[in-house]
DNA sequence: GCCGTTTTCGGCCCGACTGTTTTCAGTCG
């Protein structure tokens, strides 16, 4: 069973311990097992072999057995025990705002409550707020909580979160006595997909903002609304989508405290509080103080001077998952991550041959105007007639388009000739080796056939990748976030055939895509991989998506000297040269 | 259930807000 899955249900282990209304430091044991599978640094399996996984911290003796057995009979009775008391829908009132696992015991007890369908029925009919505990608000609440799960889709998408803080902030900014303001949240963070907004200021008197913030004409609801922070619904970009934007306000002084607490992650945040207590300090969202003098307070301007007073170098906010970036810090291993500049160059990128919106030219000067050295192209290759793919004589008219291009720019910037060739059903490659071979480089990617098994998925990528004229892995696992799951395929093996033949894998920066993970990159740079950063971009704005990849890449622990596309055009080119010799 | 530079027992992050309450429990982040 993979790791995955593992965590899934230990997860929900946890949660079914809870509306059972077991000890809660337990059922947080179960959560915090889950979250340490999600941030395990290798392969489960092999974690398993040599002894290392017992080293992590909070898997215990108990939850290690727990693990070891689903990882090897991909079953546990204690799971299959637990869901047997548990009816199949009860949990799934947990996604509804405002009912936690109290609520689901307490409703389930005296009504019989076993699913969404029931919890409805039950509060259009008032019987929920005769229950003890409950009233009339709360059954309001909990119909309105039902409508809500129904209408959004919870999470949006990096960019659609970005369009809709930057006129918050704005905003913000723009109030009267507003001193700073910074997005935080998993938005700073730069997590995969977003849930809500969160926007912090500063300001001597938060409440003015406040007041205001909530009449702002975008505003859809107000959720809450009080003298430090206010919550509100705004309109999303589906259909009847909302997405929960919230505001708090603190005194200038709290404001490192509160930004580092508002950006979390809850794990991160949750280490840090207990590394102050270690220290004799109290850490909350307004001040660092001493545990036994409250007036014993360490103020700290900005980020950096709280983890000093904590004995740890800046820990940016991709790395706060509590992920090892503690253990970085304080001996100063902290890797200088990547950053949006260092990029030289990028590849995969599509134009009007194939599916793109524009012209080869348009492209290049898009690139070059964002300070690039080099361009690559990556057009479709002939089995994607969808898309417009290339067939060979085509890819020979582009490559003439290239030269010509490359001689007017003599030597200024630099097109490079590449395809992104189609991963054919068995794994052998969309354009024959000799026509291969007069590109500069080659991304193979899938886009067909995804219902495949996971071995033969993991089997066709691993002989595609394996080929000679292969550059790189495009979009590994064909995901679409929020939209369309990845195919089956084990990223370990795939990541492993990469390590052995010297193929690139690349983070694909499309804010759809994000594919590989973070996770993912981590372990294949530790295998040896080396990651270029493609934006797959189909316009000359879609060039910009670059920025989504390198926070994948800062997630991944990724250096500038991690990423290909960092180097100067002349090492690109000659490592191309290099690579494309391997097959003669 | 996990964990240990006072501990193998007795802690376990903490505050805002809401609603149902007469002082607090539940939820959320």
């Amino acid at each position: 069973m993979d790791t995955a899955r593992i965590a899934q249900i230990l997860d929900d282990m946890g949660t079914i311990l809870e509306v059972q209304g077991e000890n809660p430091f337990r059922c947080r044991a179960y959560h915090n097992a889950a979250q340490a599978l999600h941030g395990l640094p290798g392969d489960l399996t092999e974690m398993i072999a040599d002894g290392s996984l017992a080293e992590v911290p909070g898997i215990g003796e108990t939850l290690y057995s727990k693990i070891v057995q689903l990882a090897t009979t991909g079953r546990l009775p204690a799971y299959e025990k637990l869901r047997a008391q548990t009816p199949p829908g009860l949990l799934a009132l947990l996604r509804v705002p405002g009912v936690g696992p109290k609520k689901i015991k307490a409703l389930h007890e005296a009504l019989d409550i076993r699913s969404l369908a029931d919890l409805r029925a039950a509060a259009e009919s008032g019987r929920i707020a005769k229950v003890k505990g409950f009233g009339a608000k709360t059954e309001a609440n909990i119909l309105e909580g039902i409508g809500f799960l129904e209408t959004t889709g919870g999470r949006i998408l990096q960019n659609e979160a970005l369009a809709l803080v930057a006129p918050i902030l704005e905003f913000v900014r723009g109030h009267a006595g507003v001193i700073r303001a910074e997005p935080c949240g998993s938005l700073r963070r730069r997590a995969e997909t977003i849930g809500d907004l969160d926007v912090l200021f500063s300001s001597k008197a938060p409440a003015a903002v406040l007041d205001d913030f909530v009449k702002l004409p975008q505003v859809a609801k107000v959720l809450g609304h009080g003298g430090t922070k206010a919550s509100v619904l705004l309109p999303g970009f589906k259909a009847d989508q909302f997405v929960q934007c919230d505001l708090r306000g603190v005194a200038d002084d709290q404001f490192a405290f509160a930004l580092h607490y508002f950006t979390g992650s809850k794990a991160h945040n949750i280490a840090m509080r207990k590394r102050a207590l270690a220290r004799e300090l109290s850490l909350n969202e307004y001040a660092l103080s001493g545990v036994k003098d409250e007036s014993k307070e360490v103020p700290c301007r900005d980020e950096a001077a709280l983890f000093k007073a904590l004995g740890l170098e800046f820990i940016p906010p991709e790395l706060r998952e509590d992920a090892g970036e503690f253990e970085a810090a304080e001996t100063g291993t902290l890797p200088k991550l990547i950053e949006p500049g260092d990029l030289t160059g990028t590849f995969h990128c599509h134009t009007d041959w194939s599916d793109g919106d524009a012209t080869l030219e348009e492209m290049a000067e898009g690139a070059r105007s964002l300070g690039m050295q080099y361009l690559g192209i990556g057009d479709h290759s002939k089995s994607l007639a969808m898309a417009r793919g290339l067939t060979v004589d085509r890819v020979r008219d582009q490559w003439r388009a290239i030269d010509a291009l490359n001689a007017k720019y003599a030597g200024e910037f630099r097109v490079f000739k590449g395809t992104e060739c189609d991963i054919l059903g068995d794994g052998s490659l969309d354009f024959p080796d000799d026509v291969l071979a007069g590109f500069d480089y080659v991304v193979a990617s899938v886009h067909s056939r995804f219902k495949m098994s996971k071995a033969e998925m993991t089997d066709r990528i691993v002989r595609a990748i394996s080929h000679p004229y292969v550059t790189m892995l495009g979009h590994a696992t064909g995901r679409l976030l929020l939209s369309r799951a990845p195919y089956e395929v084990d990223l370990d093996a795939v990541i492993e055939a990469a390590a052995e033949h010297g193929t690139m894998i690349e983070i694909n920066a499309s804010p759809y895509r994000l594919d590989m993970d973070a996770v993912h990159c981590r372990r294949a740079r530790k295998k040896g991989v080396t990651i270029v950063i493609n934006p797959d971009a189909h316009s000359v704005a879609g060039l910009g998506d670059l920025s989504y990849g390198v926070g994948v890449a800062r997630r991944a622990w990724l250096t500038r000297g991690d990423v290909f596309n960092t180097a100067p055009v002349a090492q690109v080119a000659k490592r191309l040269e290099a690579l494309r010799g391997r097959g003669r």
